[in-house]
DNA sequence: ATGAAAGCGCTAACAT
DNA sequence: ATGTTAGCGCTTTCAT
């Protein structure tokens, strides 16, 4: 900026409000500053606006997995509101690790990010006090924070997971399995506790056998469903499923079309919709949240924040939508 | 930082020994330092510190759209490379757009990015020069920069494309319709080109209404593929079709699994493969790109340039690879 | 082992 | 309408 003064003769503020379109600079030196920009290739150095100004900016999003097509969509949804607003989104993926989920909120607090947008891995936020406390404006979605207060944005698990459980039992069935994820994840939870309740509300009892949380690992999921499906001792085969999230149920749409399977019409109900579950055979019935949804929801109550808005942490729930497709209306076959 | 050297009662330049570990500070002096730190809640502020370095330890990505199930896994593989490298990522769709591309690239070098990983919108890429040349490194991913020379990450899509509809041609199929993305997309031309080599090197001509490029709006691939079914005058129906990326081949299986086409078999090759095509029924036959392995790729080359290397631009070619399912063996049916 | 001073490139505040 | 000065928070250089 230094050189670009010099060679358009003018003084460094002078250019500085050329850059920054403000006002009170003669069109005949306005020419000569950006004639001289454009020979000198001159870029303005961010880093030290942002120095100098406080503000970056620019978001930080943290969440699982940005290649999980379930939270593509939030990504998305986050940065769109960040461009409407001028701020670009800085974004890692912290693979469910507590100590990775930590690592890269530290790093985006270091790059001094207007704000963050989690969706959380660790249980407990408390190391993001000092930062909150020093500004950075904090919104978790998909999950609430650990230990702390802050602005949340949730779908409704436990009553999106009753209602699936529901509409199996309005069906006829009466020996439904759960196959979920880890149980340590709130949402997992939330799911698990809406299969129990719709279960206790119809006055049907659980055999312990016939609940799996424990990760989506494609081949656990297809292993105990496969246990499911075949009984136990002293336990009757389940004639449904209710999966707790579309990686689960990926996974159990495929046990269910295994050669070995299909004799057997086993009616299923996930959490989560997915591209192309309207063309599987039969079509799967889900429990739909709206990913972009909740997405732009954080992010909006993101830069509401950032506006200035300091009252009470506020907690947005968004409801689910139930989509019978067929594969959730099938009777029980045994 | 001065508060807590003020804290800790010893000078500035200690305060950041100690932030760095770097050697040269008494085990005592740092553990004091340490202690004012805690009680302080201090965080360097990166944006100084990059002010004063000149590197970012940031890399920019810009690609169509982030919540596209093809882009998203080349996303979080340049990320998973990135953070080997202690790098964070800023990324940003650029929604097909050169324009919003431009704004993007430069806002990301106004940051001071370390360097770039761009699956280009625009056609001429001219305005990163000046970048280029001020050290912003630069890899171009999925499709070439124009008017620039740089590294580059291509799928072989020529060869991919010939390929699969050769592998219709050599199921009895002479008319094979193909429809595509905005031919003015590189990867879209080239696979144009790969069908109209396969059907010239089987001795077929192409009459002009089976060639249907043209975005990938789901109402207009149905409506194209609509026609070539139902034949124009002059011109027969197609048997079978060869579709230029995931989001047309979605779009077209729903048209070829709707209530009224399905008395009739139609054969299909898509390229890009996609999540469940191996569940549809017939199941989807598919020119496989690995989109993570062109992200981690590019993000390779991407870092090898940051860590000095400054030989000529490289090229590197990716193979694609067929895979059968089902549905591209279906015989022709008329 | 430790610290003082200069300066990275910009903008805010205050001249002229 | 334009320029000058100070300083954002850190690292570099050079002393001590």
């Amino acid at each position: 900026m230094k050189d670009v003064a010099a060679r358009a003769g003018v003084g460094l503020k002078t250019v500085s409000r050329v850059v920054n379109g403000e006002a009170g600079v003669s069109t005949d030196t306005e020419r000569r500053v950006n004639e001289a920009i454009t020979a000198l290739g001159f870029r303005r150095n961010d880093s030290a606006r942002v120095l100098r100004k406080g503000s970056t900016s620019s978001v930080g999003l943290v969440l699982e997995d940005l290649a999980d097509p379930f939270y593509s969509p939030l990504s998305r949804a986050v940065e769109e509101v960040a461009r409407a607003h001028g701020a670009l989104l800085i974004n890692g993926s912290s693979a469910e690790d507590p100590e990775r989920e930590r690592e890269l909120v530290l790093a985006l607090c270091a790059r001094r990010v207007d704000g963050l947008v989690i969706v959380p891995a660790s249980g407990d936020h408390r190391y993001l006090e000092p930062e909150m406390a020093a500004g950075v404006a904090t919104v978790f979605v998909d999950r609430p924070p650990g230990r702390i207060e802050a602005d949340l944005v949730l779908s409704d698990n436990f009553t999106g997971a009753r209602e699936g459980v529901a509409h199996l039992i309005a069906h006829g069935h009466r020996r439904i399995g759960f196959i979920g994820d880890q149980p340590r994840i709130h949402t997992a939870g939330e799911r698990l506790r809406g299969y129990r309740a719709a279960m206790a509300e119809a006055g049907l009892a659980v055999a312990d056998s016939w609940v799996a949380p424990g990760g989506t690992d494609p081949q656990r999921v297809r292993a105990d469903a496969a246990r499911m499906l075949d009984g136990t001792e002293g336990t009757e085969p389940v004639t449904a499923f209710f999966s707790g999230n579309n990686r689960v149920t990926v996974a159990l749409v495929r046990e269910l079309a295994a050669p070995v399977r299909r004799e057997r019409a086993v009616a299923l109900v996930g959490f989560d919709d997915f591209e192309l579950a309207d063309l599987l055979s039969p079509a799967v019935t889900v429990v739909a949240q709206d990913p972009a949804d909740l997405g732009r929801n954080a992010a909006e109550l993101l830069f509401r924040r950032l506006d200035g808005a300091d009252d009470e942490p506020r907690r947005v729930s968004r409801p689910t939508r139930l989509i019978a497709r067929g594969s959730g209306e099938l009777p029980p076959s045994l």
